[in-house]
Parts: C-alpha cells; structure tokens; sequence
DNA sequence: ATAATCTTTCTAGTAACTGGAAGGTCAAGG
DNA sequence: CCTTGACCTTCCAGTTACTAGAAAGATTAT
C-alpha cells in the first residue's frame, strides 16, 4: 500500500510518516519501482504503536526504546516498566508543577475586577 | 549598566537578554561608543517583568502583550483578564489530559511486574 | 604590554514536525 | 494518445524559545 493508505491506517499525517521514515523510526517496508514507499500491515502497526506512544509523551527516541521492545522477543518488561516509570514520574512533576501555577494565576484572575479602569492586580503581581 | 550586570539583576541568562533585544521584546535603553548594549533599572524591571511571565507559561507573544498593557496607562483590567483568563483556560485543559495520561500509564506501571520475563501490559497496551 | 574577562555579531543546533515548491508517476476519461 | 488530477518524490524553510560556539573587538587588572 501507498504512504497515503498507511498513514490513513495509522491516523498519522503524510508528513510525519514520511518524517519517521527520514529519522529511521519506522521505515517502509520497501520501495516500488518509480520510487514509492510501500507499507504494509507489519509497518503499519508499527506506524500506531509509535502513535500511541506518542499519545503518552514519549519522545521520538523514547518510541524509537519502545518500538525495539516491541519488536524484541528476548526483551524483559523491566527494561519496558522503567521507561514507563521515568515517564511517569515526569507527568506528576508536570502536573504539580501546573497546579501552583494555575492556583497562582486562578487567584490573581479572580482578584482582578476586569473593567475599565486601568487597576490590575495581574500586572501589579508580575511588574 | 552592561548586559552581564542586568541579566544578574533579572535572573535571566545573558544571551536570552540578548534574544529579548533581537526580537525587540526589550531592548537595551541605548548603546556605548563600542556598541555594548547599557541596561537601566526601567529596562531590567521590564525583563524581570517577561521573567515572572514567561515562568506563568505566557508565549512570548503573549508577553509582548502584556509588556505593552504594563506600560499603558490608559489600559482596562478587562484586557489584561482576558488574557490571563485565556491562559488558565489553556492550564485547566492541559491538567485535565496530564490526568487522564497519568491515570493509564499508572494503571500500565502498576500492572507490569517489571521482571526478566517478556510480557509486559505496557508493551500490550501500546501495540 | 599582556592576559583575562567582558562584549559584539553571526551561524547553527535543539524537538518534532509542518508547509510549500518543483518535478516525477499513475489511473481514468475523452 | 493525450491530458487532467491526484498522487508521489526530494529538498528547503519555518515553527518556539532559546542555547552553544566561533571570531573578533573592548575593557579592566596586573
């Protein structure tokens, strides 16, 4: 199948499956003779898995860990748990991290009357 | 006062004072007979200004808004609410999904053993 | 005078794409 | 057989907000 099929498949825009190809993430399964890429359901699911890896924040060679897991037999879900893990652990620094800052501003917005007058405990907090 | 001295006083890096003064977000107040860029206290309490803004995760688009709010004195609160609302809206929305994100890959974590053996829910999960 | 520490500008790199241009390919319709 | 339109290719540039480094000039201290 053409690049437009598989990135149908795989809910992935033209660009960026061509962009993986270029960064050796997921590269077609081979070429056609007027130079084509061609796809096929293994690189397909290839294309989803870094998808959804991608939905959960990993980085490009964070997926590039993961999809060798993937396709590695011998692989020991300890090496997977603890790429996981590290993720994790940065989701909840982010989330702490986004929680004093919207306590911050949530409370400035509520303190600013919003009118007219040029008053603004916003721009007092940050000047 | 020289670059060094104001990016100490602002607790930024010199060469993003120096990036503030190229995309004309702060430019130094004037220029030696050598070309150094002279800092004064007006100059250093608008980057001290876009510091505090840009740790509230304003674009620096945003900053450039607010800077021009800062410095008008004919401003409404109104708009300087409208922004800062518009950027708690953008904080709520992305501690929501970090939540969802962060309550799947616990679940994942918590059920993979983490052990020499290859299956892992994780890996299962993602593909 | 010289060395160390500034400063300047310029270029390029980061992450992960996205947009666009120029040009080759392919299937369908007239 | 030719053309049209939808595909495909590569390459270049832009995005955000800096950061690193190079080459060269200025200032300060010894």
């Amino acid at each position: 199948m053409n690049i437009s099929t598989a990135s149908k498949l795989a809910s992935l825009p033209v660009k960026t499956v061509r962009y993986y190809a270029d960064i050796k993430l997921v590269e077609a399964a081979s070429r056609s003779n007027a130079g084509y890429r061609i796809y096929n359901d293994v690189t397909v699911r290839k294309l989803i898995f870094i998808r959804r890896s991608r939905a959960f924040g990993f980085t490009i060679e964070e997926c590039r860990a993961l999809l060798g897991l993937y396709q590695d037999k011998n692989r020991t879900s300890a090496e997977v748990k603890r790429i996981a893990s590290k993720r994790l652990e940065e989701i909840e620094i982010k989330q702490r991290e986004l929680q004093a800052l919207r306590d911050e501003l949530k409370h400035l917005v509520a303190t600013c009357l919003g009118n007219h007058r040029p008053d603004c405990p916003i721009i007092d907090y940050l000047g």
